[in-house]
DNA sequence: AAAGCTATTATTAGCGT
DNA sequence: CACGCTAATAATAGCTT
């Protein structure tokens, strides 16, 4: 979409590489967030120019929290569908399931032959046990944290309600003492109960 | 660039909105795989749609390489520009450099006799980070089943004293009635209200 | 090198099937 | 609902400054 048609290739001269990556890189975050907004999803990029610079876009504040939202996400792939893996899915996700990763670590253990464990094998092996570790622990981590915040909100309505009904009573009270003058009874401080139900209604849906 | 422009906002069909999540997160994907070719950058994607589907690109092969390019980013750019590291995250810090320091460990397995740092120290310095981050892991985990256990607490005596107060209520309202006989006030109308609160209490138990 | 300018291509919004 | 279609908008390649 520009002057002429480009194949998509790595481009060789340095200074129009510099300028395409600046341009395509805008695009690319404003494109993510059009789609975080429009869609109401999740969306995180993260660039780095082969010079080591650092450019990100996340919609959530934390892009640590997508990735532990990720990897969250992986781990309960793997717990719920032992078998299947939809071909969409594995074309980009690198990460192998436990199944095969215990499956591989099995044989690995299983095979006496020393010869067929060189350091490089080690090596590989220590890195996906090391991946799958990280998994499980950020997978933990998230749920802890989420169960913090779950339980820091319900704390917090409980005790809204609760002031509430306090106040309600104080008023009952302080009502009585006046009806019981002068007859005339009024509802109107009731109202602000119900307010308070449709409150807590609203302040849900953020859960 | 459709039949129409569109804001960018929030899409309410939800049918509508699927669609152009759809289209656009498939545009994204290909927006950032180009990039990563034509630019050779190191580009990651993550997409959560809202209702928890994942979808994403890594140029890498795995997407925890670039998350942790992205720490040890953020990590340098910390220690270069200040001076204070909170708690929180001098573990995360810790964390990344146990992984540096295996990756130089692998290359030392895989090389020897290289001058630097002798094998023997590395496993030495690797030993001792180990330590470190087991304790912090653990001091973490243990923080947080804390936090967790009180605020369950906090939660019961809340819901007690909520109940508690309900009943209060009911009480003065019915001695009210009893008082008014004659006036033929009800309160029942407003029951509902209570209730509604209630049931929402019980929902927040799922979370 | 960085910023602005269009001719051109690429993406996609709304429909239709 | 998941396609394909196409008018229309959006992104950008190569150029100029």
């Amino acid at each position: 979409m520009g002057r002429k048609k480009v194949e998509i290739k790595r481009i060789e001269d340095k200074s129009s590489r510099q300028v395409t990556f600046s341009k395509r890189r805008k695009g690319l975050l404003k494109k993510a967030k059009e789609l975080s907004i429009l869609c109401d999803a999740d969306v995180a990029v993260v660039v780095f120019s082969n010079r080591g610079r650092l450019y990100d876009f996340s919609s959530t504040n934390s892009l640590t929290e997508i990735v532990q939202q990720y990897h969250s996400h992986v781990e309960a792939e793997k717990e719920s569908s032992t078998e299947v893996l939809d071909t969409e899915h594995s074309k980009y996700s690198s990460f192998m399931t436990v199944g095969e990763l215990l499956q591989t670590v099995e044989r690995q253990l299983e095979e006496p032959a020393v010869d067929d464990l060189s350091v490089t094998d080690l090596v590989h092996l220590e890195d996906q046990l090391q991946t799958a570790l990280m998994q499980a622990r950020s997978s933990k981590t998230h749920l802890m944290i989420e169960s913090i915040k779950s339980l820091r909100e319900k704390e917090k309505l409980l005790s809204e309600e609760n002031k509430h009904l306090e106040n309600q009573i104080a008023t009952t009270k302080n009502e009585r003492e006046v009806t019981n003058g002068t007859m005339a009874l009024d509802f109107t401080n009731l109202a602000p109960a119900s307010m308070n139900c449709r409150q807590q209604k609203a302040t849900l849906n953020f859960l």
